[in-house]
DNA sequence: TAAAAATAGTTAGCTAGACAACTAAAATTA
DNA sequence: TAATTTTAGTTGTCTAGCTAACTATTTTTA
């Protein structure tokens, strides 16, 4: 069956995550979405980063981060500033609405963490890591 | 850091697989996604069902079940006929060309659940089940 | 240095997931 | 039985993921 498929729960698992996350942002009256947020959180930890490192660290193509980070810029929480060494490139920063967002955000974010991994030991949370990343490998190749 | 996250891993978990299983089927010259390959599946272990019952085992909403069951039948896998006891209903089967390719399938599918499996033990299989499941039902409530 | 190849990012076109609003039929209930 | 509510399915609109094809630079190499 199906259902009882692990390829199945891990799909099922990451979408009942992103709707719960969703709904908490959206409950807090928060005008962003999780793979939006991810794109924030990289450019936070990277500033003047680039499209090519975010997709990179998130594992997305070009054009997914392109119109993510699109909708940011729209949005007004990062800035885009076309490089001066390289104009191909566009480096990206973090904007004060976008800091603010960002401060706000944590605990909401954390909160979303805790929620779906209470009662994991850190046992389990570990070995849930290394299982994935078994599959991830054996696909791979 | 982000990558090292549970969510994130079983995101990208998710999407590796569904990229691996895509680009095998294309291999194959198969004319099917992953998605609607769950949907026949479900038909083809109960004849005549409907729309609603495909959402309730796949954990999906009506309209993408619907817009699937339609690209099914658009490509002849599957047949859609009103119910005659309840015309609001539609029994859906699966067709000659289905029943083909539902077999043809079968070793291919099995190939790519291997692949992302092997050298997972029973025990770890049984393991990353039941921590899939605990986060499911934390965000349940 | 001129031509070719690589790189950063965008645009277009498709499927899927999510939500809201809708149609039409069936079941409830007043 | 007439009015209301529920149910099955569809349509529209948005975001995201993926592929392919494109522009415009920058780098390589012949």
């Amino acid at each position: 069956m199906i259902y009882d498929n692990i390829y199945f729960q891990i799909e099922l698992t990451a979408r009942k995550i992103r709707q719960y996350g969703q709904n908490i942002l959206r409950s807090h009256g928060i005008d962003i979405t999780i793979e939006q947020w991810l794109v924030l959180n990289v450019i936070n930890d990277n500033e003047a980063t680039n499209q090519i490192y975010i997709g990179e660290k998130l594992v997305k193509d070009k054009p997914t981060i392109s119109r993510m980070v699109n909708q940011l810029d729209k949005k007004g929480f990062i800035l885009k500033i076309s490089s001066s060494s390289d104009s191909r490139q566009v480096a990206l920063s973090i904007s004060k609405k976008g800091k603010t967002l960002i401060h706000n955000l944590q605990p909401i974010i954390e909160g979303i963490r805790l929620k779906g991994l209470q009662e994991l030991s850190e046992q389990e949370n570990q070995t849930i890591k290394s299982i994935l990343n078994k599959i991830q490998k054996n696909l791979d190749n």
